[in-house]
DNA sequence: AACTTCGAGTGGTATTACCACTAACCTGGT
DNA sequence: ACCAGGTTAGTGGTAATACCACTCGAAGTT
């Protein structure tokens, strides 16, 4: 059961989102808002700091609270929020997931860049550990996706870089929300585990520029099937619910 | 003036940096802290409401507020906190300047690919006008890094990536926080503009792979100079706070 | 017409009270 | 001695009310 502080940041934000409020204008007072949502002034001045922290507003003392446009405004911590407010009524994020699978591309290619160059031996045994245990459940796709997510969290960590182990949390927390991606990562798993091995024996062997061009040529197919995979879902799931894994979603 | 929720919530971010309470631990109740804070219970609850928009905390109805670690629950929005939060007492956050830095370098890397293919002509041109702006204001390393950052804004426009963007965010808080920063800006000015406006022609005549090549050798040039710029800095700064701009300093 | 003043309305903080929930303690049984 | 089960103190979450500091525009003054 959501509290009634994230029904009302869920409602205002919906507002904003949907245009009902658009960058520059002035959100209800505190006091109306109050009548609005149902919700006491407290509950609204904690729905109220949480756009902020996302950057979706600003409060102005004497003046009322402005809302701002995010793609000014905002971090990258808010691909979450918006991956989950989306999903709840309105059209499906594609758009949003190909330009985060596409950052997640080009970081990750930068990634194994900085990780050949850092990695220690206790490094890449520990990852081939994690790639073992993700051999063992290729079979469950919700299960193969948090074992390559704990791959990819370790994968960061050898790169030594805190403000990139933050990025990999924020993309992270925005992917895992996402519906049916499970599935994408799961109709993969064979080839990612294959791929993932040739990964970490060219990173042995200090073949740097060749892992990264691989990284780049793999992820450039595999977000290219997972976004054609999600969008035949997202497709076909309102009209037929029970049988979502048509053959033209699995050969997509 | 800053107000008393946010001077609440350094305190107790100090607190937390600073290792009084450890991930895993509960900070004292909410009631607890208005005697420790000197303010209301209200004034407590925005500062945690903050610390847990930071990803630093989460509330657990019932038991109390468990302290988090925030190499795994925070996004990279927490990166210009920590910036400011260090800069006022603490030791001088190179290494975390330094990864900042290296973040900056790979995205811009890619980013640089990415416009190579997607740029449009009036983008292009927008971008040799801003490039020409820069040019104006040479002389002054605080107008230069506003220019420049602008010029990095609209760079990352012409991507046609919302997470990009987003990121780009993120990076240019964290960064324009940093005191001292500005000063390397300005150092390498000059050859900023030259390099921007060879980017440019390289870019229109498609030479992507080229101008992606010269990012890299470029910012990693300009990366390491900053960061001696900066250790230079704070190393003199506790000493000599009023001759800071000492030739030491400008050489490096 | 330009300027000053003042008041209605805004977000920020304080106080008090109660609710929903958790965990540890105590109690009674076996 | 042990262990289920209910009691209880303490936690974060929500509510209602009041007042403060501040902004902005309208009314009044020059």
């Amino acid at each position: 059961m959501k509290k009634s502080v994230d029904r009302a940041a869920d409602a205002i934000r919906a507002w904003i989102l949907g245009g009902k409020y658009r960058p520059g204008d002035f959100l209800p007072g505190e006091r109306e808002l109050t009548g609005l949502l149902g919700v006491s002034r407290i509950t609204v001045r904690g729905a109220l700091a949480r756009l902020r922290a996302e950057g979706l507003v600003r409060p102005e003392q004497g003046a009322g609270t402005r809302v701002l446009d995010f793609r000014e405004s905002s971090g990258v911590d808010l691909l979450a929020v918006l991956a989950a407010q989306r999903m709840a009524g309105g059209p499906f994020p594609l758009d949003l997931l190909s330009d985060l699978l596409e950052l997640r591309r080009l970081v990750a290619v930068e990634l194994v860049g900085l990780v050949g160059e850092r990695a220690t031996t206790s490094d890449l045994s520990e990852l081939r550990a994690l790639v073992g245990q993700m051999r063992g459940v290729t079979g469950d796709p919700s299960a193969f996706m948090t074992a390559d997510l704990r791959f990819a969290r370790r994968l960061v960590r050898a790169s030594r870089n805190l403000a990139l182990e933050l990025l990999a949390n924020a993309i992270v927390r925005a992917l895992e929300g996402q519906p049916g991606l499970h599935l994408a990562f799961g109709a993969n798993a064979a080839r990612t585990v294959i791929v993932y091995e040739h990964l970490l024996s060219l990173l042995e062997r200090g073949r740097v520029e060749k892992a990264r061009a691989m990284t780049r040529r793999l992820l450039e197919r595999l977000d290219r099937s997972t976004l054609a995979l999600v969008a035949a879902l997202s497709g076909a799931t309102p009209r037929e619910p029970s049988i979502a894994g048509t053959p033209t979603a699995k050969e997509a």
